[in-house]
DNA sequence: AATAAGAATGCGAACTCTTCTCATTTACGT
DNA sequence: ACGTAAATGAGAAGAGTTCGCATTCTTATT
């Protein structure tokens, strides 16, 4: 098991975190809400509770090692830190999520924070649309 | 009273949706919830229901009237439409709320959507930053 | 390897935001 | 003014998330 990487982020090695960071690790969907990892874990015959999944969900967060999205729909979705910043485009029928990065928009935001007078600390770009397989279906 | 742009828009005249209405228009706080809509109409003297304020300003975003916003902190914001598009930059302190509109960004999002092959229908770009006042205070 | 001490877990209750249900009231064409 | 269909208010219900607490793990120390 690789607990390592738990130890690194200054959290202790429990089986329920292992799990969770194993199974967003492997897993080939990467935009996932908490109530998604909960049942997964419970189809693998793991014995989870839901408010463990979101508490430790929150303090992967808190230690860097996953992101929280607020996609429209009301439930936070969770996506491992893949080290290099990107924002999302989404699909409004079937829900599917393409990632991008546009050095140019990062630029001109930084630019927009700084003649508000705002010390940026983030920021989130979500684009919606109807995606290639979806327009196909009349 | 002005019970016009409520028919033009396609919607009876009733009173909840009148002092709605006028409300957003007249308040100076340009982004609300819908819980501060009810609230200050409470406070007017007004006898309407929060359930009856959710489901207006929901007609109101169909109608065009008011955009929805999903900034972070879980609850839907509402702003009277100025029929010109515009993003926001928000203060992570004190909650204040700047609108801004950069041509550049509009136009390489269209392009992201199209090399995607998204049809795009909508975006939401929000900057989050510690606003010029808030810096001051140590 | 056994143990002690504190942290983490699972469960259900609780909480927040929003929508639904339904009996009552209101708006509006006639 | 009246009738009808639509809108309202109140509270229940629903979705997503967090909290409280008794129990169970981790891990540092013997």
């Amino acid at each position: 098991m690789d607990s390592s990487e738990l130890k690194r982020a200054g959290l202790k090695a429990t089986l329920p975190r292992l799990k969770i960071l194993e199974f967003l690790e492997n897993s080939d969907v990467r935009h996932m809400s908490a109530e998604d990892v909960y049942k997964a874990l419970l189809e693998s015959g793991e014995d989870v509770g839901l408010a463990t999944v979101y508490r430790v969900l929150t303090q992967f967060e808190a230690a860097g090692l996953v992101v929280r999205h607020h996609f429209e729909g009301g439930q936070s979705v969770f996506e491992l830190e893949q080290g290099k910043h990107h924002d999302h485009i989404l699909c409004v029928k079937c829900g599917k999520v393409d990632e991008f990065m546009d050095e140019t928009i990062e630029e001109r935001q930084k630019k927009i924070a700084k003649e508000k007078g705002y010390a940026m600390t983030d920021h989130s770009l979500y684009i919606y649309g109807v995606c290639g397989e979806c327009q196909k279906e009349e």
